[in-house]
DNA sequence: GTTGTCTGCCCC
DNA sequence: ATTCTGC
DNA sequence: GCAGAATGGGCAGACAAC
């Protein structure tokens, strides 16, 4: 990938790798290999080292780490600031001369689906020139409640743009500033980023700062944390107060915390495979790439989430072979599903799954009704219950009470 | 015109 | 998105 | 630790089939 290219432009200069750190900076800061190119051939190294970044060329964002309690965070950052993590559209906002411009977090030009953000910014940012980000997501005026992400993803359109958004508008939450008025500010540390974007925040409906705080202990940590979920949010994120804003890279300056680490906040329900998929590359040679798995309705089964990670290698063989000697050359009667596996298992094996919420589904068919179920979202295989057989899986009302329950939990 | 199936430098 | 693996 | 490669649900859109 890029990295290869990079590396290739050292050796031409240096004779080894040595400038790749730096080329790399000045890549991350403008997703633009051409104009890093020209840059560093035409007017050398001194011109990467000052490169900044500049409105209409996407940063590529900084990601973040993550650990499964606040504990494990307060050990590595110590004190440090914490936001809330909101469940939406990663936005990079890019505003110059009066016109403003989006980006995705793949840096790709969205602008034409976000009229309602557009027209924030302008009114909101007190600011001739500025980069910033945050997340968007819908929400309901009149509650104040976040809509789930799949009402937010309805915004990645390209017809009906504007009904939409009066329909279901939405609000941003900002959290980072890049770039002001002709100044780089990702070398700058989180504190100051953080205090610069608090100042030059114009009052508005449609752009407000995340939920932030600095905390001093782990206690406080945790406790912010359970404010955020139980306001709605999916977690949160605790970032390094002094850390620049690395562009383009996962680092432990940003680390994750979400409602689902956790094993008690955690949905974990037993399936019963009712099949498996071959898989693709790597997951050829041991013969299984995924599982589809259901829950008991009756003496029905109904698929609720295919299965495709949280299984080791060694753990994919075992699958195969011990799924192979009670497959099933058609779909078993007993079995409701709209996909077709590669093999149909005969349901008997029963394993422990992890998802952070449950989804209306327009393919799973557990608690089916006006051609919509119900399913996982973010399923992973956690352990088989050998000591469980298909009658001990979780049912289909569970789901639904796991369901109802979660709609208004962020009440 | 309606319905079904598949895809996406896709969003998470 | 989550997770595992080779480096 | 990091980067890469497997995989998940599900939306709007594109296109084929009817």
């Amino acid at each position: 990938g890029e990295a290869t290219i990079i590396d290739a432009w050292s050796f031409t200069e240096a004779g080894d790798k040595s400038l790749r750190v730096e080329l790399e900076r000045a890549f991350n800061l403008t997703s633009d290999l051409g104009l890093v190119a020209e840059v560093f051939f035409t007017k050398g190294m001194g011109a990467i080292r000052a490169f900044k970044p500049h409105p209409f060329s996407p940063i590529r964002p900084a990601l973040a780490e993550r650990l499964n309690t606040a504990a494990e965070i307060f050990e590595k950052l110590g004190a440090c600031a914490v936001e809330g993590k909101y469940d939406g559209f990663r936005l990079q906002v890019h505003m110059s001369a009066g016109k403003v411009e989006i980006y995705s977090r793949k840096q790709e030009r969205v602008t034409h689906m976000f009229p309602d953000v557009v027209a924030g910014v302008k009114k909101q940012m007190r600011a001739r020139e500025i980069i910033f980000e945050g997340e968007a997501l819908a929400y309901n005026e009149d509650t104040g409640e976040f809509l789930p992400f799949q009402e937010t993803i309805t915004r990645k359109r390209k017809y009906g743009v504007s009904k939409k958004a009066e329909e279901m508008p939405l609000r941003m939450f900002a959290f980072e500033l890049l770039y002001l008025d002709g100044k780089d500010w990702t070398n700058e540390p989180y504190h100051a980023r953080r205090k610069k974007l608090t100042e030059i925040m114009g009052k508005g409906d449609v752009v407000a700062l995340a939920k932030n705080v600095i905390v001093k202990t782990p206690k406080a940590l945790q406790k912010f944390f359970d404010e955020c979920v139980s306001s709605g949010l999916e977690g949160i994120v605790a970032k390094d107060l002094s850390a620049p804003y690395v562009a383009g890279a996962r680092k432990f300056a940003w680390i994750k915390l979400k409602r689902s680490y956790s094993e008690k906040l955690a949905d974990t329900i037993d399936v019963v495979i009712v099949g498996f998929y071959y898989g693709k590359g790597k997951r050829t040679e041991f013969g299984l790439g995924g599982l589809l798995t259901a829950v008991k309705a009756g003496d029905r089964f109904r698929t609720v989430a295919k299965i495709g990670t949280g299984f080791s290698e060694a753990q994919m063989r075992e699958f195969h072979d011990s799924l192979s000697k009670i497959s099933s050359k058609q779909k078993p009667a007993e079995v409701d599903s709209l996909l077709t596996p590669d093999v149909w298992v005969k349901p008997r094996v029963v394993v422990e799954v992890k998802a952070d919420e449950i989804t209306r589904s327009p393919v799973h068919k557990c608690a089916w009704k006006d051609n919509e179920g119900l399913a996982l979202r973010f399923p992973r295989l956690m352990r088989v219950r050998t000591d469980k057989g298909a009658d001990d899986a979780t049912t289909e009302k569970e789901v639904v009470e796991l369901y109802e329950l979660q709609k208004h939990a962020s009440a």
